[in-house]
DNA sequence: CGACCGTACAGTTTCTTGAT
DNA sequence: ATCAAGAAACTGTACGGTCG
């Protein structure tokens, strides 16, 4: 059997000839003619290679295959009747769904708690994941159904992504307690003439504060590259580097703050999903959740 | 005889394919 | 990517056959 060939129509002629128990009246349920409905049901017997009903006086007896196929064949029709609807509705005290993020450390770390928090109270019956993807990869798991959200710290741009900012943040100084160097202060000449862990994906360029720091013709001493936020603290308690993290991040560890001796533009972080996702129901709720717990994620 | 199913045929719609 | 032509599929009308 080509599943390719199957009309999907079918099922729901035989459904309605099923419980009319006549061609006639399931045509009329049907808003089709007789004919339509006895051609259809010539399709399907073909195709199943069943006469499926047979005429008993005024009315059409199911045969025991029809008798075992109406049960999975209604639980498929309502399946997509109820796919249909949600596409169009959405309740998300009842809705069963799964949500596939692609988060790095330092977001994943600061919007899923709130996230999930949230979705605890809100929808208790959807959940998400978060992996790690490509860049190169983003636009194509999403048009596969993948990956539904992409959120980063820089400007992605493809014709087949939306995006939308939903936070900002100021980045400042990090280093460990009682450091030697530190004792009046971050002033610029120190801030260059220190060690740097640089948190960056990309195998070398210049991030915000490099590019910062070039325009007054300065540049920082990188000891260290690293991909993840999360390394940072353990390392800057080990040494006398210092690094550059966003501030709500850095709050959360017993180390020493400072702001940056020189001005650097906010990080902005934007989130991105398929254009085929624009107007879906769930997908607009979502954004609105992370967009809400997102409110608090503000520069202090 | 009335009710209903199945078939033939024709018109319409949808899909496929090839050209540009 | 778009358009046109042909093929295929679908549906409705008309009508014949079957059953109670």
């Amino acid at each position: 059997m080509n599943l390719n060939r199957i009309d999907l129509n079918l099922f729901a002629v035989f459904d309605a000839i099923y419980t009319a128990g006549s061609l006639t009246k399931a045509a009329d349920v049907l808003c089709i003619t007789q004919p339509a409905v006895s051609n259809s049901l010539a399709r399907l017997r073909e195709m199943l290679n069943d006469p499926l009903f047979v005429r008993t006086g005024h009315s059409m007896t199911p045969t025991p295959v029809a008798q075992n196929i109406i049960v999975p064949a209604r639980q498929a029709l309502a399946l997509l009747r109820k796919s249909v609807q949600e596409s169009h509705t959405f309740d998300p005290l009842t809705a069963e769904k799964s949500f596939n993020f692609a988060s790095r450390d330092l977001l994943e770390a600061s919007i899923m708690p709130r996230l999930v928090a949230r979705l605890q109270n809100l929808a208790p019956n959807i959940s998400i994941t978060n992996y790690e993807i490509p860049r190169s990869q983003v636009v194509s798991a999403m048009a596969a159904g993948a990956l539904d959200f992409f959120t980063d710290a820089s400007t992605f741009t493809d014709p087949h992504l939306c995006k939308q900012k939903f936070a900002q943040d100021r980045l400042v100084a990090l280093a460990r307690k009682n450091h030697p160097a530190l004792k009046n202060g971050l002033d610029l000449d120190t801030f260059l003439r220190l060690g740097h862990i640089n948190v960056s994906q990309r195998k070398s360029g210049a991030g915000p504060i490099d590019i910062a720091l070039d325009k007054m013709g300065k540049r920082r001493k990188e000891v260290m590259r690293g991909q993840h936020f999360l390394t940072v603290p353990s390392t800057i308690v080990k040494t006398d580097l210092i690094a550059c993290l966003p501030f709500h991040l850095a709050k959360h560890y017993d180390l020493a703050i400072y702001e940056l001796p020189f001005e650097v533009p906010p990080v902005e972080y934007f989130m991105y999903w398929h254009v085929s996702a624009d107007h879906d129901y769930a997908h607009m709720w979502m954004r609105e959740q992370i967009m809400e717990v997102a409110s608090n994620f503000k520069p202090h």
